[in-house]
DNA sequence: ACACTGCCCTGCGAGC
DNA sequence: TGCTCGCAGGGCAGTG
């Protein structure tokens, strides 16, 4: 599932391979709506001759600017995977779309389960996207005191919380389960009921985290692959991801781990470490 | 403004 | 061995 490391783990490899390329057409695969309304045909048309001037990431959205202000706009959802590869490749197995560059290869679009897109956005869409998603924790400024502010009022469980976009951009199941097991806080504690002191470990360790994640070329629990289709290593780091279910033991005192089920996602931690609300 | 639920989608693994 | 079925979850629409 890529979150903010896996995200700026592809921004990163996809940067210096599409940055000054131009696109001359865009190839559909099998599934209409990877453009969202947009019809992959019209798509083709608008983008046809227009370079790419540089990447951005927000949160878990991936940004390719082009000229006028627009970008393509990328989420990667759940199986989304980008590579760069010589057109005369064959077709990945789930890919969706192919956009040909100039220098004969292919930005190619590959999705599983058909949640990710690829959007063409305006200046504004882009300006709404950078408002209304919460502040980058790996930025400067995300500190204690800047999370006791965006969770002290909140009235859902912690985990929630920190899942939501609008608070904290980036964050997903993943590194929000393995941040609250290292901050010792129960996932089902209320945002108001966090404490100032306890927002300074939670923001270091969010921060923690999702560096060692970066560091490691991402999680590739299942399907992630970065752009040269190499699996992330940040899977060997997880301690309480996806360890819940088999209550398999605690690294820290033993004990078996948990899971249960907070915002609809899988949450798994440990019942001794993380003490109940 | 906020909290919560259901929906989208399909490969995979557990269970029979 | 082969089948069915539930699970995985990010973002958004809809509801309260």
């Amino acid at each position: 599932m890529p979150e903010l490391p896996e995200v700026e783990t592809v921004r990163l490899g996809l940067d210096p391979l599409v940055v000054g390329r131009t696109i001359e057409r865009v190839t559909p695969a099998d599934f209409p709506g990877v453009m969202g309304d947009l019809a992959i045909e019209v798509a083709s048309t608008r983008l046809a001759g227009r370079p790419i001037r540089g990447t951005r990431r927000r949160g878990k959205y991936l940004l390719f600017d082009l000229d006028d202000g627009e970008a393509l706009m990328v989420h990667l959802r759940m199986t989304g995977v980008l590579t760069v590869l010589p057109r005369s490749a064959p077709s990945e197995r789930f890919q969706r779309l192919s956009i040909e560059l100039d220098n004969g290869s292919d930005l190619r679009f590959s999705d599983q389960r058909k949640f990710g897109r690829v959007i063409i956005v305006s200046p504004d869409d882009i300006s709404g996207l950078m408002t209304k998603l919460g502040p980058e924790p790996l930025e400067a400024g995300f500190d204690g005191p800047a999370l006791f502010e965006l969770v002290h009022h909140r009235k859902a469980p912690i985990k929630s919380v920190l899942l939501d976009q609008h608070t904290i951009a980036g964050l997903g199941n993943i590194y929000v389960d393995e941040a609250l097991f290292h901050a010792r806080i129960h996932p089902l504690r209320l945002g108001s009921s966090i404490t100032a002191d306890e927002s300074v470990v939670l923001a270091e360790m969010i921060r923690m985290v999702l560096t060692v994640g970066l560091e490691q070329r991402g999680t590739s629990f299942s399907s992630f692959r970065d752009v040269y289709g190499q699996k992330g290593s940040n899977q060997e780091q997880l301690v309480v991801y996806g360890r819940g279910a088999g209550q398999l033991p605690c690294v820290r005192c033993g004990s078996p781990l948990a899971r249960i089920t907070i915002a609809g996602r899988g949450t798994s931690y440990c019942p001794t470490c993380q003490k109940r609300p």
